[in-house]
DNA sequence: AGCACGCCGACT
DNA sequence: GTCGGCGTGCTC
């Protein structure tokens, strides 16, 4: 008998098992898409493994139905990797095979799309016709003329341009013949940049030279400004040549079209794009180049990491610092740790890249694991633009009680007057953070999750930022009666206002994720700065990745100490980081650029080093900390969150939990570090409440004990209390 | 996920 | 006495 081994695709931990089903034929192979009988329906699955035995009778074995769409097929190297996520990262094996197929396709819902084209294959019968025909029909005529110049023409065009009913009719009396040819939704067509040919510096030859030269694990620490991209690009031809692929991931959607523009300059239609922006169909038909191999390159987002693709030569991580690698809702995954096991699979190089690696990735490298490459030079040979510190608090003294000081309003005046383009950057969206009772001190919290409301001043409304709830805005307190109420720190919208109040004419825009929400919105907004259009550019987080506007000459950081500030061990780590990036907007060309970089705390380590760009020392400052303090990378963090709609449900769940936890520490003391029981910082979202464990072990001990703490997930687990595993988690809201 | 089996309230 | 509520359990 030949057996399958089946994953059934439902995603629950119930039925996330093997299933064994006979097969009809042989004409079957592993990681094919199969329909099943399951239980009183039929189902879709994976095959997972073809062998000759079961552990089951014989006869309680039901057969495959039958095969579904021949090339939805999952190769070895991703079942291997699906194996890989179920063991690293205690995913479902379901879920971990969905992430290499379309989310549509599955259901079969979408389809190529085809068009219907009309030929003439009977040149002698359609110029009989036509000696036949009444010479004032023009339709005809020019319909058959047309056909027999052109060849092949779409039958919707041709339609058009005479009319359909005479198409029609030539149609039926087999003049015109029609067959069906699919076409692919391009995204982003006509996206392409003018091609042209770099020379590249002896710095950046030898970079792609070592990477192309022996399959490793790089860390390509570069300055902003360095020309990364061209080396990546340089590396993945030289992939390209050898006959193999590569993948090439960028942290977020909104800088995918810049990268595959210059990808498509070099590369045409080998390249393909990948992520969660595209329509449906696109991304099916993207995924589908990419598995008949007629795209050789992908340019994604993090879930491109599992694309279709055979014998990889080379991924790249740019901006491997990012936090969009780590996939914190289900199926929770660290992209780089895919990425590593995708590339070992493969026996292709890995490159992770950045301009402020992350603490974890450069330690890596200090310590062995992965190779280290550095790009010290920005390719136009000039300094990285001066970063001035001002200290808020001299302005507050000084009667500056507005959000730009003195500085930062004069460069501001001075480079709007140049014809320069200015670049705001402040770390919330909204008006303002909270609206504020000044007599009692009574803040307006959101009814369903235990955080403050957020003033809109646009919609004149207070938004909850977790769950979208809005309300109406206060004008008394409904504690104690005070008209007086005052809006907290800043947001992007006061910027935007003040701005205005300084520079009246200014053209401005405003990038967060308000002003975001449709798929081409922010295309809009960053071609508008680009071309110079609007000369300030106020935003959030999004606006200090990757792009690259050449007159922009002044960058402001309004408010850095907000993330500097956040509840976490990765704070100064973050905000080095956002700093830099940010920076790294101005002066790209050939003006120079000014950065001023708003703070109550100047003389902070984390700023003092960032104003020198010192990327080596502040690593040495904090991983030194981090050592000390015993964080990671010398240790590990896990939290398990307990979420449910009854408070003492979560509470009783996760003490039953800790007890758990408490005998193993028992057992392995020198293991744990830390271990504690207590709400989340954030109470509740959703009208879930949220109550934590927190975890901290040493690295020694940390597989067994990871892989104790999921057992025991699946242990306590009850269908009215959500049970969270996170493994260094990045934010603990 | 679905569907069936099973054990307690308001109805012809 | 029965129709049906959805709680629990199984699906190769």
């Amino acid at each position: 008998m030949i057996v399958a081994k089946v994953i059934v695709d439902i995603a629950s931990s119930l039925v996330d098992k093997v299933f064994d089903y006979l097969l009809p034929s042989e004409d079957f192979s592993v990681g094919q898409r199969v329909l099943v009988p399951f239980g009183k329906i039929s189902k879709e699955g994976y095959i997972i493994e073809i062998t000759d035995h079961s552990d089951l009778d014989e006869n309680k074995l039901k057969s495959v139905i039958s095969a579904l769409e021949p090339f939805s097929v999952i190769n070895k190297d991703q079942l291997e990797l699906a194996r890989f996520m179920k063991q690293e990262f205690n995913t479902g094996m379901c879920d971990a095979l969905r992430l290499f197929l379309p989310a549509e396709m599955r259901s079969g819902k979408v389809k190529e799309l085809v068009k219907i084209n009309c030929y003439i294959q009977d040149e002698t019968k359609a110029k009989e016709y036509l000696a036949n025909t009444r010479k004032n029909a023009t339709a005809i005529f020019g319909l058959i003329t047309l056909l027999l110049e052109k060849g092949e023409l779409s039958r919707s065009e041709l339609g058009k341009k005479f009319n359909p009913s005479s198409l029609k009719k030539l149609i039926d009396d087999g003049i015109i013949q029609t067959r069906e040819v699919e076409v692919r939704r391009k995204p982003y067509n006509g996206a392409v940049a003018e091609k042209t040919e770099i020379i590249l510096t002896k710095t950046q030859q030898s970079v792609v030279n070592r990477i192309t030269s022996e399959k490793n694990i790089y860390l390509l620490h570069g300055v902003t400004g360095s020309g990364k991209t061209e080396v990546y690009m340089n590396a993945m031809k030289k992939v390209l040549e050898s006959g193999k692929t590569g993948i090439m991931l960028v942290p977020e959607i909104s800088l995918t079209p810049q990268v595959l523009m210059n990808f498509r300059a070099k590369f045409g239609e080998n390249v393909a794009l990948l992520h969660s922006g595209l329509s449906v169909g696109e991304r099916f038909d993207e995924w589908k180049r990419i598995l008949m191999g007629e795209a050789q390159i992908v340019v994604g987002a993090r879930s491109a990491i599992f694309a279709p693709l055979k014998n990889i030569g080379l991924i790249v991580i740019d901006e491997e610092h990012d936090g969009s690698y780590t996939s914190d809702s289900n199926p929770r995954y660290n992209t780089i740790e895919v990425a590593k096991k995708r590339a070992e699979l493969s026996q292709a190089s890995l490159v992770l890249g950045s301009a402020t690696p992350s603490l974890v990735s450069y330690h890596h490298a200090m310590i062995g694991n992965y190779q280290l490459l550095e790009m010290k030079e920005r390719i136009n040979k000039k300094e990285l633009p001066p970063l001035k510190i001002i200290d808020m608090g001299n302005e507050v003294r000084n009667g500056n009680t507005g959000i730009f000081s003195a500085t930062l309003k004069d460069a501001l005046i001075r480079t709007i007057n140049e014809k320069n383009q200015a670049m705001l950057f402040i770390n919330r969206r909204g008006f303002s953070s909270f609206l504020m009772c000044k007599k009692c001190g009574f803040v307006a919290k959101c009814d369903s999750c235990d955080v403050s409301l957020v003033y809109h001043k646009f919609e004149n409304a207070l938004k909850c930022h977790y769950c979208g709830n809005r309300y109406r805005v206060l004008t008394e307190c409904p504690a104690c009666g005070n008209t007086n109420l005052s809006t907290g720190a800043v947001g992007t919208e006061r910027v935007v206002q003040e701005l205005k109040e300084l520079i009246p004419n200014v053209s401005v825009s405003r990038m967060d994720n308000d002003t975001t929400k449709t798929k081409d919105s922010h295309l809009k907004i960053l071609s508008d700065f680009r071309s110079g259009k609007t000369q300030v550019l106020v935003g959030t987080q999004m606006i200090a990745k990757g792009h690259d506007f050449p007159s922009v000459t002044l960058v402001g950081i309004i408010d850095a100490d907000v993330s500097l500030y956040q509840s976490s061990y990765t704070a100064s780590e973050q905000t080095f980081q956002l700093i830099t990036q940010v920076a790294g907007r101005a002066g790209r060309a050939d003006k120079p650029g000014e950065i001023y970089l708003q703070t109550y705390v100047p003389r902070h380590y984390t700023y003092k080093l960032a104003s020198f760009y010192d990327y080596p020392a502040f690593y040495k400052k904090e991983i030194n900390l981090r050592k000390t303090t015993n964080y990671p990378p010398f240790t590990k963090i896990i939290r398990i969150l307990f979420t449910s709609e009854v408070e003492n449900l979560a509470k009783d769940t996760a003490k039953v939990y800790y007890e758990k936890v408490k005998e193993i520490q028992d057992k392995n003391k020198n293991d744990f570090v830390y271990l504690g029981v207590m709400k989340s910082p954030i109470g509740k979202i959703q009208n879930k409440f949220r109550i934590q464990i927190l975890i901290r072990i040493n690295l020694e001990g940390a597989e067994n004990i990871t892989r104790k703490l999921y057992e025991f997930a699946s242990d306590v687990k009850r269908n009215d209390v959500s049970i969270f595993v996170e493994i260094d988690p990045q934010n603990l809201s």
